[in-house]
DNA sequence: CAATAGTCGACTAACTCAATCGACTTAGTG
DNA sequence: CACTAAGTCGATTGAGTTAGTCGACTATTG
């Protein structure tokens, strides 16, 4: 049940990209600073971002990604989905990649699967990134005064 | 968030035995085909799940694997954990993998990560195999009576 | 003692993951 | 307009994991 490192990596650079909405566009060389991401990798994964949608970029000096709607409107699902593909722990509960299960006899099973895959998919589409921008800002700011 | 194919075929090996707890042992070469999994393959896996006390066996004519507790004690979670370690999506919100987080400034999203590792536990915990194996029979006989 | 059935360790082929590289295109700056 | 900063793209690689196989061994039963 594990995230890959690029799933892991691509929540990290949105919610980077998150904190500075709205501000330059960010370089790859500093949201792999300062979200310690090997920065060759780090170009593939917003590369990819950027086909599905999610990021535009700029190039030249000055230039950099940002994201192409508000952060509220984007949720740390649909970046999962792109990255690693479907949430199901099982291909035969998969809502994006149907398949047939042949085997009746484990059906007790397959509910749940199901419900592991609802849960998730409950948790992750309810989180937006503006959200967890704010979570991680409230943090930061505790840790500044001093817990 | 895939499940491993061990862990699946894990899971379908342990409803088998308990749905047919309390007969006889159950040869290596039945479970592979009541659940269509590559015989050899089966035979590790029976073989770590013994190891780690959730089988015992016996050799030689009539032998087999069997429970070595009624299957209401076993839950899905720990055969999953025996088979693929941990369920948490990332190490640092593992229970069972203790490991430092050195990336404050993306704990906005560690709180996410720790919501889903907790949801999938708690529903694979709740998840008995006598549960499972009454659900299944439940489907079978429905199937029977024509639906 | 012959046949059955689990035990064990080694092995491998295929695949995936994480990461790297080189060459290219585009955009702004002096 | 030349230079440089920055993103784009495709190919490749090395390590590790996964899924599965094999052969030789041991224990049990009839």
């Amino acid at each position: 049940m594990r995230l890959s490192t690029k799933g892991e990596y691509a929540s990290r650079a949105m919610l980077e990209l998150s904190l500075h909405h709205e501000e330059k566009p960010l370089h790859i060389r500093d949201i792999s600073k300062a979200q310690d991401i090997p920065e060759r990798f780090l170009e593939q994964i917003l590369l990819q971002l950027k086909r599905a949608g999610y990021l535009r970029s700029r190039k030249g000096p000055n230039g950099g990604y940002y994201l192409s709607k508000p952060p509220a409107e984007i949720n740390v699902a649909e970046v999962i989905r792109v990255m690693d593909g479907p949430l199901a722990p099982i291909d035969c509960v998969s809502v994006t990649a149907h398949e047939v299960c042949p085997h009746e006899s484990s059906c007790g099973l397959k509910g749940l699967w199901k419900e592991v895959r609802d849960a998730v998919a409950k948790i992750m589409e309810t989180a937006t990134f503006e959200e967890l921008a704010e979570r991680t800002r409230a943090a930061r700011a505790g840790r500044r005064r001093g817990a």
